[in-house]
DNA sequence: AGCACGCCGACT
DNA sequence: GTCGGCGTGCTC
């Protein structure tokens, strides 16, 4: 019995981000629990908002006088453990945001609370003086029948409508009264049940079972099931509501409404998979982590394991292995690999065991179940990046598949790293963390080295055979006279697969590849010498600028390598090379890119035409780079391999070799041998190279060399700060002031870069700039940037400009 | 953030 | 003396 609740405030701002006492009423004192949601009233207007029980107390250190007390608990249990509480504590450290705002992240969407004001015209009058405004607000009362929501008449009036509102309380002539909602999106089903209760049952139901009628085929049925629900009883038995509505009125069936949980429908692919059995490797692997996760060891283990290698079946072994220990384990993928095909890969071992959570279930279907997570319903839950945060009381394992993927970070607040999160969530629950990726990120491998996480490989494919990876120089595809997008090689390959009834994959990485100038007869890139990233193609000015140090040249008309006059920026699209492939190969294409992925499954329509070969061809985007495996696709063709090199970003050496090996991973996975073409006006660059030699560590050598001597992660930190406004000077004045302060308090001596403009500068008119800022300890800098960006803001009006902060982002903006 | 309060000038 | 624009400062 505690006497007082700490609770923090569903109020997202830094000025409340910190928790509220409130004293706890009799009647609650049973059942308030640490972790639940409680209403309380806040501020001058006691206005009814939601909040959250931190911690239970019998002493308070404020004025008794002060203190208000919980007004409702909405809920039969908690929101959260104390251990997902100190996971929320932890972000809000790490990723220097609100607690509320973690914890907002960490529950479903379902869970939610509003208040509104209702105004009241409780005397219809207008002997007492009023003003012709409170008159005309009077008279807009009556027309609506005396009560009237606030927000509508701020809407029509303004908002110094409050003011006469106020003054038309004080005189008794309106009211004013708070009408609070619990969103509550809890499915409940109306049930049939048959009433025994009634005198004369089996006369009454014999009678109606004599005729071969609606009424008779429901009561057979529910005489068989026992109960059933109204709405699949109308579907099975008649056309309307009207038998049961009959029957019910006869006295014959009762109906009673009741919660259920939504169920997902993913039994598309029931029957793809038969028992898989492990090979040496996979089995080595499998029993090394066995030993881990008994000995509860807290050091992440990274599965390190060629594409092909059979990932999946060796994190299907460990999450059997936790389950059949009565604990639970979280499998994270990336979005995009969330397909019918590994979902139902999942259900058919775990079958109602497994839990789904994704973008495109309904705020419903999320809502039931992370219900069925923290009710013990499910021991397994398998969803993007949010299902982290899935409230399972005995977690044991949290395993993140294509641990690389840069999905796996927020761009909203908070900015979490689900790594970082599901590290520490292990880490307080005791469990294990396991990352696995065909290409680690540099980050993962380099804390590998440091001996921060283990490294375990798997370096043979199940099927025993790597594709064929052939570089295709373009620029000799140019001197000898072939400007179609195709090099010979490739459209010869293409034609021979075709032949056999195989299929191709065609690539293109386009999405994120920014305007970089190249010459198509040597394959220069135009290049800041200061910083090693790709000059930025300007139109509007004609010229060139570095995205991290602002220096800005002109547009070059030759080549300053070759000379040649074949220097320009790059430009082609996916709608190009389907209708380059329809013409010279005349064949059924499917285009997979966000133009024709709109609809909610349009997605696994175009593959399962793909699948199905009623398509020889899939040309595609970033979003067929992973996890699809068909068995007949032999050829696998990269368009333009260097595209993502050139993005101005240090990250992009490693973006392309990661998705060059994940793509060429797509060829030959069936029994046929795969073949694929890279081909790039870079040839000799080692992201390219090191892909086509299906050589990691290769490859991680040369990257970590060059962030080691250009001081990029993880050799040090990089803040951004992000700076959005509608005027373009507005934004360059505020950052050039952040400039001077931030070099005023740097004691540190950080590297702070210039403002320049964002890669993408401009979204819908308002314009992007941003700073730089690199420096070593990770604390340090953040505290650095944000506490001399809070020092600006107390002095600056900020209101017209959006400040984003963001601690090593995996895109710099 | 969101809200109420209170100062002060405009206007009966 | 009252109304309403606008800045200020607090929230258990």
């Amino acid at each position: 019995m505690y006497k007082y609740a700490k609770v923090i405030v569903n109020v997202s701002h830094s000025e409340v981000d910190t928790v509220y006492s409130y004293e706890i009423p009799k009647k609650f004192s049973d059942k308030v629990e640490i972790g639940m949601r409680v209403i309380v009233p806040f501020g001058y207007g006691n206005k009814n908002i939601e909040g959250y029980v931190v911690n239970l107390i019998n002493d308070i250190d404020i004025p008794e006088k002060k203190i208000k007390y919980i007004l409702d608990i909405p809920d039969e249990k908690k929101i959260f453990t104390l251990e997902m509480l100190s996971l929320a504590k932890y972000m809000r450290e790490k990723y220097y945001c609100n607690f509320i705002d973690c914890l907002n992240t960490m529950k479903p969407q379902g869970i939610k609370f509003k208040t509104e004001y209702v105004i009241e015209l409780i005397e219809e009058t207008e002997k007492k003086l009023v003003t012709e405004k409170g008159k005309e607000v009077i008279k807009y009362l009556k027309e609506k029948g005396l009560k009237v929501l606030e927000v509508e008449i701020i809407e029509i009036y303004g908002i110094n409508i409050k003011r006469t509102l106020k003054s038309l309380e004080n005189k008794n002539i309106v009211k004013r009264t708070q009408l609070s909602k619990v969103k509550d999106l809890t499915q409940r089903v109306k049930v049939a049940y048959l009433n025994y209760d009634i005198n004369n049952f089996y006369n009454v139901v014999n009678s109606v079972l004599e005729k071969e009628d609606s009424k008779s085929k429901i009561v057979k049925y529910l005489l068989e099931n026992k109960k059933g629900r109204v709405i699949d009883l109308v579907k099975m038995f008649s056309k309307s509501k009207s038998p049961i509505d009959t029957l019910e009125k006869y006295g014959i069936i009762k109906i009673e409404v009741e919660e259920v949980l939504r169920n997902i429908n993913y039994s598309i692919y029931k029957d793809s998979s038969e028992k898989k059995v492990l090979t040496d490797e996979q089995d080595m692997v499998c029993n090394y982590i066995f030993e881990k996760i008994d000995s509860k060891s807290n050091k992440p283990i990274v599965i390190h394991g060629v594409t092909g290698s059979g990932k999946t079946e060796i994190y299907i072994q460990l999450l059997k292995k936790v389950l059949k220990e009565g604990k639970e384990g979280i499998l994270l993928v990336p979005e995009i690999a969330l397909t019918p095909q590994t979902v139902s890969r999942l259900v058919n071992v775990f079958g109602d065991k497994v839990g789904i959570t994704h973008s495109r279930l309904s705020a419903g279907e999320r809502y039931d179940e992370w219900k069925k997570a923290r009710d013990g319903q499910v021991s397994i839950m398998i969803g993007a990046r949010s299902a982290v945060f899935s409230p399972f009381k005995n977690l044991r394992i949290i395993i993140i598949d294509e641990e690389h993927e840069s999905t796996y970070r927020s761009e909203t607040t908070p900015k979490y790293d689900t790594i970082e999160v599901a590290r520490k969530r292990m880490e307080i629950s005791k469990g294990t963390l396991v990352l696995g990726s065909a290409t680690p990120s540099i980050n993962t491998y380099y804390k590998c080295e440091t001996n921060e996480y283990e490294m375990v490989k798997l370096n043979k494919r199940v099927n025993n055979s790597f594709p064929n990876i052939e570089i295709v120089d373009m620029r000799e595809q140019l001197k000898n006279g072939n400007k179609s997008i195709f090099s010979c090689q490739l459209q010869n390959s293409i034609e021979k697969a075709l032949k056999n009834k195989e299929q191709v994959i065609l690539f293109l990485n386009k999405r994120g590849a920014s305007n970089f100038v190249s010459c198509r007869s040597c394959g220069y890139v135009c290049t800041c010498d200061n910083c090693a990233v790709s000059y930025t193609y300007h139109s509007y000015k004609n010229n060139l600028m570095c995205h991290y140090c602002g220096k800005e040249i002109e547009n070059p008309k030759n080549c300053p390598m070759c000379g040649s006059k074949y220097i320009k920026h790059f430009g082609i699209g996916t709608q190009k090379v389907e209708n380059e492939v329809k013409k010279i190969f005349d064949c059924e294409v499917v285009r997979m890119d966000l133009d024709t992925v709109g609809g909610k499954d349009s997605h696994s329509k175009l593959l399962e035409k793909f699948r199905t070969k009623k398509a020889d061809v899939l040309v595609g985007t970033q979003m067929i780079a992973k996890g699809l495996d068909f068995e007949n696709v032999t050829v696998v063709g990269i368009i333009a391999g260097d595209l993502s090199i050139n993005n101005g970003d240090f990250k992009s050496g490693e973006n392309t070799f990661q998705l060059l090996t994940q793509v060429s991973g797509r060829a030959g996975r069936g029994s046929k041998k795969g073949e694929v073409y890279i081909q790039t006006y870079n040839p000799e660059h080692y992201s390219i190279i090191k892909a086509s030699e299906n050589d990691y560590e290769g490859f991680y050598k040369q990257e970590i060399g060059i962030r080691r001597a250009m001081n990029y992660p993880p050799f040090s930190n990089i803040f951004v700060i992000l700076v959005i406004g509608s005027s373009e000077k507005e934004v360059i004045n505020f950052l050039n002031n952040v400039k001077s302060v931030l070099e005023i308090n740097n004691i540190y001596e950080y590297e702070i870069l210039n403002p320049t403009p964002a890669i993408v500068s401009k979204i819908k008119n308002r314009y992007r700039w941003k700073i730089i800022i690199k420096g070593e300890d990770e604390k340090k800098i953040k505290n650095f940037a944000v506490g001399t960006i809070k020092q600006i803001k107390k002095t600056n009006n900020v209101t017209n400009l959006n400040i984003s902060l963001n601690l090593n982002p995996t895109v710099i903006p």
